[in-house]
DNA sequence: ATTCATGCAAAGCTTTTGCATACAC
DNA sequence: GTGTATGCAAAAGCTTTGCATGAAT
C-alpha cells in the first residue's frame, strides 16, 4: 500500500487527516522494516513528537497495516499486508518478505487438535538467508 | 527437567553452582512460566539482586534451558527441553504445551525454498484454548 | 464548536553496566 | 589463591501518560 491510500483509508474509518500521521506513515513506508526509534529519528527535526510516533505505530498495527517482528529483540516492525501471512526475514540484510503457506496452516492445526488446543491464532517468523545473500556470501 | 538436575548440568558445564543461582533455578521451574520480574519478586526478601536474576535467566536462555515466549509481550519465559520444539500457550490459562511437528517444518522448509530462503531458524508459537478451559468455558 | 490529535516533559518499566566484595572451586 | 558470581546503585533504554495547546471536521 502507498502513502495516500493509506492516509485515505484512515480517513475512511474516521481518523483524522494530519501533518505528523502524514509523516509518520510516509516514514514507515519509506524505511519499510524499522523501530519506533528509527522513525523519530528520521523524523528529526520536523517537530514531531515521541508519543505521537508511538500513538501512530499503535493505530497502524490494530489496523493490520504494520506487524511488529517478535523475533527481533529490537521490537521492530515492517509494513505488510492486511492479509493473513508469515514473515521470511533474511538474517543478513534485514529484508522482510511476506508469504503464505496453506500446508502450514494445515500442519499447525492438526497438531494443535491432537494436543486438545482450539487454534485462535499462531506466530510465525522464519529467519534465513535470502536468494541474494546466498549469492553475495558464498560460504 | 527438575531443580538438582538442573543444577548439576551448570556445574558439568564449568557453572560454578551458588545459592543465588540455585534461587533463581528453583524459581523459575516452581513458576513454569514467569517474567524476569515475577522471579524478583519470588525471590523477595532473599536479599538476591535484580542483575542476578537477569544473569541467570540470560544463562538459562542461552543453554536452551528457558525459551522466551515472543507472542507475550511481558517478555515471558517458560521451562523448556533442549529438544527443538515449539510452544502451544492457552490464552484462557497460559499453560504452556511443548509440541514438536515434523509436519509444520518439513511444510515451512518448502514454502522457504520456494521464495529462494535458506532457513536457518524459525520461530512458531500458536496461541488457543487448551482441552480444560474448552471444556469450563463453553462459550 | 467539538472533538480528536499533538507536543512536551515527566514518569514508569524493564534491562544493563560498573565495580568493589564475596564466594566457589 | 584465582577467577567467577554477586549485590548494589546508577544508568540506559524503551514506552506510556497527563495535560494544555492546536488543528481537523
Amino acid at each position: 500500500m502507498v502513502e495516500p491510500d493509506l492516509i485515505e483509508y484512515l480517513s475512511e474509518l474516521g481518523f483524522r487527516d494530519t501533518g505528523p500521521r502524514r509523516a509518520v506513515v510516509a516514514a514507515a513506508i519509506h524505511l519499510g522494516r524499522f523501530t519506533a526509534a528509527e522513525i523519530v529519528e528520521e523524523l528529526r527535526g520536523k517537530r514531531i513528537g515521541r508519543a505521537t510516533v508511538f500513538r501512530t505505530l499503535d493505530l497502524l498495527t490494530s489496523l493490520g497495516v504494520l506487524d511488529q517482528l517478535h523475533s527481533d529483540p529490537r521490537h521492530a516492525y515492517t509494513v505488510c499486508s492486511p492479509r493473513h501471512h508469515h514473515h521470511l526475514i533474511c538474517s543478513s540484510c534485514s529484508k522482510v518478505v511476506e508469504v503464505t503457506a496453506p500446508a502450514v496452516e494445515r500442519a499447525v492445526r492438526t497438531m494443535a487438535d491432537k494436543a486438545g488446543y482450539q487454534v485462535q491464532g499462531h506466530l510465525l517468523e522464519i529467519i534465513g538467508l535470502c536468494a541474494d545473500c546466498q549469492a553475495s556470501k558464498p560460504s
